[in-house]
DNA sequence: CCTGGCACTCTGCGCGTTCGAGTGCCAGCA
DNA sequence: TGCTGGCACTCGAACGCGCAGAGTGCCAGG
């Protein structure tokens, strides 16, 4: 087990590079933290933390750097979640309590993270999965052309064309949305399917084959916008990465372009509380230069999705923490209120 | 005006230019394409070239490139627009013809741009100003609470809460939507206002305020919708903006995030033809390096929105040309039959 | 177990030199 | 008049060198 000192020397060199972006030295170190003890003996605990593989020396005459490990314990052991100042909570309210519908409240996240945090922010859509039917709506484009709109309880939206088999008349129609409505308003998407299975036996014959085709639509919708949108900004912080940017910014970019990649990044995350993938720990290997902070948000107890930032392993962490944590707060609030 | 020769000396460098990313010399140019004449005379045509501004040297001792005023030339004069090969259109129309809805049109559009050109892809979506209405529809979620949806003939949704100043019973709701319907639908947003203008005259006095309400709440949808959105994709092509990249990549990246400013540089070309700014000729400053090829796309003669690349002022813009008509069509195609 | 001292090892920087690509100019030739 | 070959010149890139400074590891002493 380390001594109490050497994590502090470890808490001491994350915190100088981190504002740096330099290796940091013995004498360094002493100077600007009062550890009470000589540029010598902190050299003995760098000894001892380089040999344990929390720091590095980029080359041998250099002072040290933080490995992923040593940013690990950092997190979990030295560095607690740092709360926003009150400006800053008010300022977020503000610019939250702006927005207007779903769209623009993600919108608004997304900005407002990069600026706070300075890095990627990423925020996934709420998810479809733990969403209740808010209502369906048929309506009749033509004699066999039908337009189906579903809209959840987080305010979204999704429709769908429908050519039916045969034409199907105005009172079958308001027949369907009412049966279908009245099954299926207030449940859980995931309910749905056994939900609707017996509504085409109800119906005439001549009207079965729409029906199921209307069915098999609005199953299709369900399953197909379960796979989670999500959008970015910020991406110009990426220039902030440091001297080496040139390099490291590619594979992220790309990473970035890859909703895939980005919602199983997210996804990692299961729990509801904060999680932190630091540089090696993401699978992906374009982000083994980055660290993920997300979280969960939700406008209940659950979360419906995750947001969160993308940034270089020398990242402040408590700072980022704490903005993630904020502003997932705030946009749960403002989910619960619309 | 500049003899025939000078502008394929000029053609040449700009080809050779945009291939090596380094300054080219006349001995190379006279190696490389048959001018049927000496570097010497290549020289000559060179400082001449030089003097009316077409081509500079970065250094004195250095090769030439093209200046902004000089690819404005060559665009202009020297290059056509390059057709596709005949599998690169299949490509497209494969990619395309998998599309389900809208979204999921101009995500694939903006994949594939990024992709075929190797630069940063820009999408506008179809502008609701030249739409038309396709279906109105009021829900009742609670007695005061309405949920209004507005289809338009692109495809496109938009969904509004509406509180209501009293409680509204549901034959006055079907009274509203079918009186809607029957003034709107198939009618111009633009021309929507006036047609609503006297709603509210022939309803109860007690159903007045809200029939208001919905309508300002529909024409507010209107007006708010027109400030067109858009999504980008294939920003990791900015790495391959040449050595000093590293310096220009930042003002590019932060305007790519204003939305503003990428409407307003669309937003430019104006004519349905094919738009190429280049350089300084952007209006926006952090964009004074890159071109910006843009066209105009919709479902029928009308253009209804505009896509287009930002890349290096060094870009291949033969085959970028190529590239964005081709998509700009095939994109107009598929909006056509939907 | 901490400390001061000392020798050692790197990197970064500035400087001068060389090398070569590319130019401009000029005299000669069709 | 216009093209060509030749020649001197310029200037940036690359290389080697030496120096200064920061940082280390180790050791002997408190």
């Amino acid at each position: 087990m380390l001594s109490e000192r050497r994590l502090e020397v470890l808490r001491a060199i994350v915190q100088d590079y981190v504002g740096t972006e330099e290796p940091v030295g013995s004498k360094a170190l002493t100077e600007r933290h009062r550890l009470g003890v000589s540029p010598a003996t902190v050299r003995n605990d760098m000894a001892v933390l380089e040999e344990e593989g929390f720091i590095a020396q980029p080359h041998t005459s250099a002072g040290r750097i933080p490995t992923d490990k040593g940013y690990r314990l950092f997190v979990d052991k030295l560095a607690g979640v740092k709360p926003l100042s009150s400006p800053e909570r008010r300022a977020i309210q503000n610019f939250l309590d702006g927005a207007v519908d779903l769209d623009d409240v993600v919108g608004r996240t997304v900005r407002l993270l990069a600026q706070l945090t300075r890095q990627v922010a990423v925020v996934q859509y709420p998810s479809l999965t733990r969403s209740t039917v808010r209502h369906v709506e048929l309506l009749s484009l033509a004699p066999a052309r039908l337009m189906l709109v579903l809209i959840t309880d987080t305010g979204r939206v999704e429709q769908r064309m429908i050519d039916c088999p045969a034409p199907f008349g105005d009172t079958s129609l308001a027949d369907l949305r009412a049966r279908l409505n009245s099954r299926v308003v207030g449940r859980r998407f995931s309910d749905v399917p056994h939900l609707v299975q017996d509504l085409p036996e109800s119906f005439e014959s001549e009207d079965r084959g729409t029906v199921s085709t209307v069915l098999s639509v609005l199953l299709e919708t369900l399953v197909e916008e379960t796979e989670e949108r999500l959008i970015i900004g910020g991406t110009s912080n990426l220039t902030r990465f440091g001297h080496d940017f040139p390099v490291m910014i590619r594979p992220v970019l790309e990473a970035l372009e890859e909703q895939v990649v980005l919602l199983k990044l997210l996804g990692e995350a299961t729990d509801s509380g904060m999680t932190v993938r630091i540089g090696h720990e993401n699978a992906h290997e374009g982000l083994n230069a980055t660290s993920v902070v997300a979280v969960g948000y939700g406008s209940g107890d659950e979360a419906v999705a995750k947001l969160g930032v993308v940034g270089p392993t020398r990242m402040d962490y408590p700072g980022t923490m704490g903005a993630v944590r904020a502003v997932a707060r705030y946009v749960g609030q403002i989910l619960a209120e619309s």
